[in-house]
DNA sequence: CGTCTCACG
DNA sequence: CGTGGGACG
């Protein structure tokens, strides 16, 4: 099972620099954006649909902000947009699906980087989340792979300048805690765990100053998979040559 | 003396598609400029001001909407930024410059394209222009030159379709009615008089539908002359293979 | 820097 | 259709 999650930054503007092309090569069995930032009607996904995918749209109430989307091949035994508490759903960052053996969580964390308000939020969303993330296992929800923008990092080489961003939003002591707190909950980061320490693996860069020319970024996408499916890590990257967005791709090849 | 108005869309588009070169070489006296589209700071004129021109910007009030702006070879005896009422020109909308022996009126009319309110505005700033024209007379101005963006005009050969465009913004009786009342009060249409009742000569095209492709346009843009400037026109023509802007530039030569 | 909505034309 | 602003990231 081919799960990929990828932050589009637009999901008119990525299928204007060729989104469908690049699935049809890539061919995940399921594919989690984020940040479509349209709803339903300015949105044409004939073109995903047409490769075989089922689509579905959790966006944001507020036109073209944020918003979450999953496309699968195979249909899901069940699908649920958001997360049941409207502060959260009203700007569209959480959308399920369940497969028989596994669940596939797309989710878009908040940005804290538009001023201490937003960084507040962000705080409060990422403890919401663990709790709901464990009120899923306890409601016994299929193990959980957790893919999606989490706009935070956890460790020095997640980050190209890690001492320059010590209080930076997605890199403060509160937030790597957070990440750590949700590992040890029973989570593993694949990539990690298909590849170590390796250093120099972003999933982010600035558009300004040529920061991804210079690989200046940051590891912010991630895919997490419970505990149960760790042995089932098969590969787990990251995809910087693909470019429609200020993020790149993250893959995970699960054995399913 | 040649004298060019050009609503330019947008100042700063303009520059950005060489309007400077071609400013070069069409080397006007007066270059009057409508709808900038920015005020004093976030403008950079120095490569018309290395040409030799002087610069004179009368921006609105609003950030990024209409305002003119004249371009002198010449240092104008005086400059007169708006008409002395604020409803105008908080909008940006006139700029006089005095030279010996005429006088330049940059004008931007407001479209009534908007709705049925600005439309109102619109036949009231008509009826406040030609009193405020005949007071300028008054009061002694050197022989007006009133150039600029009128957003009508008078007669069928103006417009590709009259007949579909009689209740339009731009063509109601009530504007055409306008119109000629001005040229009766002494001003000289300084293109028909050139060219006189030539057809299929427009200075604005929708973007829409290759509409200035097709030629389906209006001549909106106008170069009025006070009737003792009248012997004087050497020249007058509109220049639609010039392509900053939705409309084109509208040039006159006048003897001085 | 770039995507999106909105006002205006 | 296109410019320019502002929100957001």
């Amino acid at each position: 099972m081919n799960i990929i999650s990828y932050n589009v930054n637009g999901l008119r503007s990525a299928l204007s620099k060729g989104l469908v092309e690049w699935v049809r090569e890539a061919s995940p069995d399921v594919l989690c954006l984020q940040e479509i930032k349209a709803g339903r009607e300015p949105l044409d996904v004939s073109g995903l649909e047409a490769l075989g995918y089922h689509a579905y749209l959790h966006p944001a109430r507020k036109p073209g902000y944020s918003g979450v989307a999953t496309f699968s091949k195979q249909k899901p035994l069940a699908v649920v947009e958001g997360c049941g508490t409207a502060l959260y759903d009203d700007e569209g960052r959480v959308l399920r699906l369940d497969f028989p053996g596994c669940s596939v969580l797309n989710v878009y964390m908040p940005s804290g980087t538009s001023g201490p308000e937003r960084q507040a939020f962000k705080v409060e969303w990422l403890h919401f989340f663990r709790r709901y993330v464990r009120e899923l296992q306890a409601a016994g929800t299929p193990p959980l792979v957790i893919g999606g923008d989490f706009n935070c990092c956890q460790r020095d080489i997640d980050l190209h300048n890690p001492k320059a961003n010590q209080q930076s939003p997605g890199f403060t002591p509160e937030e790597r805690q957070w990440f750590q707190d949700l590992l040890a909950d029973g989570y593993t980061d694949s990539f990690r765990h298909h590849h170590g320490d390796a250093t120099g693996h972003y999933s982010w860069w600035t558009y300004r100053a040529g920061a991804r020319a210079r690989n200046v970024g940051w590891r912010l996408d991630h895919l997490l998979v419970d505990r149960e499916l760790q042995p089932r890590i098969q590969e787990a990257h990251l995809l910087p040559d693909v470019v429609h967005s200020d993020h790149c791709p993250a893959q995970l090849v699960l054995n399913v």
